[in-house]
DNA sequence: AAAGCGGGTAAAATTGTGGTGACATTAACA
DNA sequence: TGTTAATGTCACCACAATTTTACCCGCTTT
């Protein structure tokens, strides 16, 4: 390992953490440990650690406040934050708070390291996280956020995906077919209103001025193209 | 089929494995198929087919492991993820490790047929990204634009269609039968007029000097033709 | 229990495209 | 040069596609 990767990790179980951390250090990586919300977050900022290890339910402070807080202070590493019930996650709407990614407990510790393993090959190869600029906005798909002018907007799930696929595809006329496939998958039930009304709320966030927009343009009978 | 269609089929359970890659290869695609996680990254690096059918669950290397192993490599088809549970896909972020799609098991083959046929539609159609030129214009039909030394000028559904016909048959005179034939089909129900005057609106598009057009002109008695 | 959020839908409002008739212009040929 | 048929142009309108408004539902948090 060519660099030593710093590993937050937050969780108030005493014995969780620590087979968690044992296990991690014998992969190699530096573990910083703490039980708590509010310590957690100074160690953080101060440290840096390449990725953060959060338990939701913390004692004091929530996991999602912890997040969400340091998503405020500018930290922009991986936050994963570890749960107890799988449906949780999304119910809650996590990724808004900024969490990157999640495991749910009880986890298998080789599923932990594998999904680290590969969050930093990913993070180290492309140094920053991926990110998409056009006009005066910033898209970081990784945090569902949208930076304009140092303003922060909050994406959701589906318009982080539907954002994320128009600046992959620029320029390009896609038809709504093809982006209900992208979006809602194979087994699409939902109708073609639904896709315009989703196209409405996410200009409402990306446009200067959303009755005329600029960028997620229209293409009468076929869809729609985002030109930047 | 005009082109060679490669599956990739990454899945442990042989008698699975078996079924699907022969009612595949029945549907005419060429299936690779592996049973091992790592084994299969290789291949479909070097082997680079259109889709990826993928075992979630796979010994030694999980599913999502490969999948944003296999992204990070620069593979950039289709993933389709094969699960056991109905929610796991959207509760553990498939999308984040860059799946395309999912389909539950157990799945009836039909189902993933049609899935395949779709989504091989869609990116055979986004594979061409042509672009003719003439004089100080050109045409990319794939996002209805005409750029005029620089300067783009948008087309609507008819124009595009209308216009592309011409660049495909440059030259040559078209009669108006042909052309309505081409841009309403054969049950055209649209008075000759009708065609005029859509010439006359690509005219003004194209058209250096509307009033006397160079590029699309007019065959008396015939219909017309495009000069380049 | 109530409030807030995401996301889906129906229905009304709006808009742009394309079709048409009426008329002008042009080209061909007597 | 006059006649005629073919083509060009204009202004208008219908209608379908899209946007907007307003609402519902399920879920979570307080």
């Amino acid at each position: 390992m060519n660099k030593e990767i710093k590993i937050a990790l937050v969780e108030d179980d005493e014995n969780l953490r620590f087979l968690v951390a044992e296990r991690l250090q014998s992969e190699g990586y530096k573990v910083l440990e703490s039980g708590n919300g509010e310590e957690a977050e100074a160690m953080i900022i101060t440290e840096q650690p390449d990725i953060v290890l959060l338990d939701w339910m913390l004692p004091g402070k929530q996991g999602s406040e912890v997040c969400a807080s340091l998503r405020e202070k500018g930290f922009d590493k991986l936050i994963i934050m570890m749960t107890a019930k799988a449906q949780d996650i999304d119910k809650i709407g996590a990724y808004n708070f900024g969490v990157s990614d999640y495991i749910t407990k009880p986890f298998n510790m080789d599923v932990l390291v594998a999904m680290i393993d590969s969050k930093i090959k990913f993070s180290l190869n492309n140094e920053k996280a991926e990110s998409h600029k056009f006009g005066n906005m910033e898209h970081l798909p990784n945090t569902h956020l949208l930076i304009r002018d140092g303003r922060k907007t909050e994406l959701t799930i589906l318009e982080n995906r539907i954002l994320l696929y128009f600046l992959k595809n620029k320029n390009k006329v896609i038809n709504r077919e093809e982006l209900m496939m992208e979006v809602w998958g194979y087994n699409a039930d939902v109708n073609t209103r639904t896709l315009d009304m989703h196209i409405v709320r996410l200009r409402k966030k990306i446009e200067n001025n959303p009755d005329s927009p600029t960028y997620l343009q229209t293409v009468r009978g076929i869809g729609y193209k985002f030109v930047y």
